[in-house]
RNA sequence: GCGGGUGUGGCGGAAUGGUAGACGCGACAGACUCAAACUCUGUUUCCGCAAGGAGUGUCGGUUCGAGUCCGACCACCCGCACCA
């Protein structure tokens, strides 16, 4: 007898998938088609557990399909470009191409054992040049059709390194690397036009009925559509050419409640000041102090300062506000300036206090009086109220109606009118960076900026750049931006700055159905393979990068590059949680963090070490990043135990939308099993015991198996299959049925598990005498007879508290139930007597009796 | 700060408003073995000898019946536009 030997069967198996080309995706029109999609990984260079979680998720839905009829398109790429590759670069020296593409063949290397049903013909990265030089023609195609345009934006800048940091890499309005205090700059910038379909973007999510509801509301809370009131205050004492300051409100019913207004240390009206008034310099420049992020503003202390200027209420124009310049108000959201009404903004009202500014109320709750306020008083616009300062005096109406009746007031009396308004901004995309892809424009003296032309795209990075100082390599090569003007032919400047990296992820699963083509994409391919039918990633996308690609698909549709049926280019979407592990940082002299591996780390119960005896400190349960270095290497358990072991593993007990703290024990627990499905296969291809009277229990098991381990895939419930899966190997193990019958059972779980653990099914499949390869077999279905049951045991409540059970024909009328149940010897003894008020007969279910 | 989510045994988790804890891990007991490992069988929410009682983050509500629905709160996680 042999044993269960993972190593040598899965490769034999792969092998065997890769001859027969099982995976390969082809255009048939003959059968449906079924794209499935994991969210492609960036190449760190080694694999972790949330690569295995999701990429098997993606492979058992493909398996599925595939089985269920479909031709599958199941295809595997690399989010190439970014910031990583730079700073190993910078730090470890060697060149980020040269980094990027060994961890691709490293990242392949470690992918292929898995055994994932991945059409690896299609694979490609977003920094070949054969991708992103398509990627410039099509933001060439958005320039022309008016989808790209160029305006000032702020950046973190470190003034010591001389460089523009991300969000990231400010920690406490420092730069990570110089500790120095950052500022804020302002460049000319690229941006993708993503506000004019802020409403199409807006109201078709209603379409998309097969993503999670939490995700349609998390973008359409980012898209943020208002409607307010945009008015004018004329202002008193303020310098030339700033005669009135223009606020957006969505509360205008509030009108009478403010007590001063407030403008964003961006606004133009605070940069003239600055200049003239040194204190107004001085807590501008305070304010600029920290990062660009909206957190950052948000969470910072709310600080304002008093500019002198007041403005003329504009229903009373003898009624005078202060202007004061605050920390929390956003320049990008609205006008810049806002009017505060403290009594119903618990920020406002914050702010009122700390500077002693009035704060009255509008409205009060129906039925009540007004009352000195201790925190703001702020009901849903959709709650009745009794207003005491109305625009039009006193009522009681809704929030929502009063602030109609303020629109329509302002705009009859001409000082204001009513707009909508998105919080979404336009996308910025220009990063001045190296590893990216280069935006093919050129800077000519005469002719301006001026796409380049495509026949001369790609235009490609240059490799001979250096890293031994920050800043952007592009802008300091010698050469490379030296060029001549496509219009003119006359000497002009490349434009240096690279596209964000979410660019490159907003189209590349369209660039998956003709991966190879001359431009980017292929009409007869997109339409036969367009929309993915699933898609799956991490909730950690949920607004920035769908959002962009369903930005890009519309793009790409005005462009001529998707068929119109791809503006929505995901029709379902799964969101997978995330593979938590603690994080590991001791700190530099300065007191920053440096993280460290779980591998280079010594867990003891009282704490964690490094090899030299440092004291490390433990955060728990921290996304993995790499970071912050939390990340696990599942490569260990495949070669112990076994890609189907690490496939098994991931796929059973947590449900795939949790996350999952990753922890060590268990992957021996689940090779036991998958060794015990073998022995019990094993053992049944030899098993001589005649039909018998079990054979029909059996059968009706593993009815019950194929009806519950399809209803996990097909619900994403993924651990509810695992566990089907063990309970139907229970009841084979034990079954006294005949040989005959086990070996049909077996040939049945081997189908079921093939998703999940393919080599070792194909291995069962084989011992079973099942033709062919399982990749290939049809899915089975189960016989709608044998689920059936007859009897059905029924608990018996007695005031909500279970107290027996009876077991009856499931076709018992519930008058007939309601009698055996009252007449059941336990039911007997706990109602004592006592007379029965109500019972409650739920067929099939329960019964309750209320005394 | 704003937006979104999660919370059930020692652990991962299961449960169309209808028997809370399926299935798995771990633990414990037994069988096999000279012995151990492997394997197999069984027990395993807590308190209690039992009868019984308690129990799904906390507090309250709706219901014949609440892990599930509603309200308030607590804790943790994700996102916040230059991390990918």
């Amino acid at each position: 007898m042999s044993r269960y030997e993972p190593g040598l069967i899965e490769a034999k198996w792969q092998e065997a998938w890769d001859k027969a080309g099982v995976f390969t995706a082809t255009r048939d029109a003959a059968r449906p088609k079924y794209y499935v999609l994991e969210m492609f990984p960036y190449p760190s260079g080694r694999i972790h557990m949330g690569h295995v979680r999701n990429y098997t998720m993606g492979d058992v839905v493909a398996r599925y399909k595939s089985s269920c009829g479909y031709s599958v398109l199941h295809p595997m790429g690399w989010d190439a470009f970014g910031m990583p590759a730079e700073n190993a670069a910078m730090e470890r020296g060697g060149h980020p191409k040269d980094w990027t593409y060994g961890n691709i063949a490293d990242m392949r290397g470690q992918m292929k054992p898995l055994g994932l049903s991945i059409d690896w013909s299609r694979e490609f990265a977003t920094c070949d040049p054969e991708y992103y030089g398509q990627q410039q023609a099509m933001f060439i195609d958005m320039m022309e059709r008016g989808l790209v345009y160029r305006k000032a934006a702020v950046v973190n800048w470190d003034p010591v390194d001389m460089t523009v940091l991300a969000n990231e890499q400010v920690i406490d309005g420092k730069g990570w690397r110089s500790g120095a205090a950052v500022e804020r700059r302002e460049l000319t910038q690229w941006f993708f036009k993503i506000s004019d379909m802020a409403g199409d973007l807006l109201d078709a999510l209603d379409g998309l009925k097969d993503w999670p509801e939490k995700v349609r509301l998390m973008q359409a809370n980012w898209i943020g559509k208002s409607r307010g009131l945009q008015f004018s205050f004329d202002t008193v004492g303020a310098p030339a050419g700033f005669d009135r300051l223009e606020v957006y409100t969505t509360r205008p019913d509030t009108l009478m409640g403010a007590s001063f207004a407030g403008i964003s240390p961006d606004h133009p009206l605070a940069k003239a000041l600055e200049a003239t008034n040194p204190a107004i310099a001085a807590f501008v420049a305070e304010c600029r102090r920290v990062g660009t992020s909206e957190e950052a503003l948000q969470t910072a202390e709310k600080l304002g300062l008093d500019t002198g200027i007041r403005v003329r209420h504009p229903l009373d124009p003898a009624w005078e506000l202060p202007v004061y310049i605050a920390n929390f108000i956003l320049m990008d959201y609205g006008t810049g300036a806002i009017f505060g009404c403290p009594a119903h903004d618990q920020r406002d009202f914050e702010f009122a206090t700390k500077y002693h500014l009035p704060i009255t109320p509008v409205f009060v709750a129906e039925g009540t009086d007004e009352t000195t306020l201790t925190e703001a008083f702020t009901p849903m616009k959709s709650e009745r109220v009794r207003y005491i300062r109305g625009v039009n005096g006193s009522t009681l109406m809704t929030g929502d109606e009063g602030v109609a009746e303020a629109i329509a007031l302002a705009e009859q009396r001409g000082f204001g009118q009513g707009v909508t308004k998105f919080r979404l901004r336009d996308w910025g995309v220009s990063r001045q960076r190296y590893w990216g892809c280069p935006i093919p424009v050129v800077h000519c003296a005469t002719c301006g900026v001026v796409p380049e032309k495509k026949e001369n795209l790609p235009v490609e990075l240059p490799y001979d750049v250096s890293f031994d100082k920050p800043g952007n390599p592009l802008d300091r090569h010698p050469t490379w931006a030296k060029t001549t003007c496509p219009k003119c032919g006359a000497a002009a400047r490349r434009e240096t700055d690279t596209m964000d990296t979410f660019v490159d992820s907003s189209w590349y699963y369209a660039r998956f159905t003709a991966p190879r083509a001359n431009t980017p994409t292929v009409a007869e391919d997109a339409d036969y393979w367009m929309n993915v039918d699933q898609y799956i990633g991490g909730i950690e996308h949920a607004i920035l990068h769908l959002l962009y690609s369903r930005f890009f698909a519309r793009a790409m549709n005005e462009t001529g590059h998707l068929p119109a049926k791809a503006r929505e280019p995901f029709n379902a979407l799964f969101t997978q949680g995330m593979v938590t592990h603690e994080i590991y940082l001791t700190r530099d002299g300065n007191g920053r963090p440096v993280y460290h591996l779980p591998e280079d780390v010594i867990r003891s119960e009282t704490g964690a070490t490094l090899a030299d005896g440092t004291a490390v400190e433990v955060i728990p349960s921290a996304k993995m990043s790499k970071s912050k270095k939390n990340v696990v290497d599942p490569m260990n358990i495949i070669r112990d135990f076994g890609a189907d072991t690490a496939r098994w593993f991931v796929m059973s007990d947590s449900p795939p939308e949790r996350d999952v703290e990753w922890t060590s024990a268990g992957a021996e627990a689940t090779a036991k099993h998958l060794g015990r499905v073998w022995r019990l296969a094993d053992e049944i291809s030899r098993d001589e015991t005649p039909a018998g009277d079990e054979d029909i229990a059996l059968a009706r098991a593993a009815a019950r198996a194929i009806q519950d381990v399809t209803q996990g895939i097909e619900g994403f419930a993924f651990n509810k299959s695992v566990a089907a899966l063990y309970a139907f190997t229970n009841t084979l193990s034990k079954s006294k049925a005949g040989g005959g019958a086990k070996r049909d059972a077996m040939r049945t779980m081997a189908q079921l598990m093939s998703p999940m653990v393919p080599h070792l099914a194909e291995e069962v499949w084989v011992m079973l005498g099942g033709e062919g390869l399982v990749a290939r077999a049809p899915w089975p279905k189960a016989d709608p007879a044998l689920l059936v049951e007859d009897n059905v045991t029924l608990p018996i409540q007695i005031n909500g508290k279970r107290r027996a059970e009876i077991s009856v024909p499931k076709t018992m009328p519930a008058a007939e139930v309601e009698k055996i149940a009252l007449a059941d010897e336990d039911v007997v003894r706990f109602l004592a007597g006592q007379p029965v008020k109500k019972i409650i007969v739920v067929p099939g279910r329960i019964i309750n009796v209320v005394v």
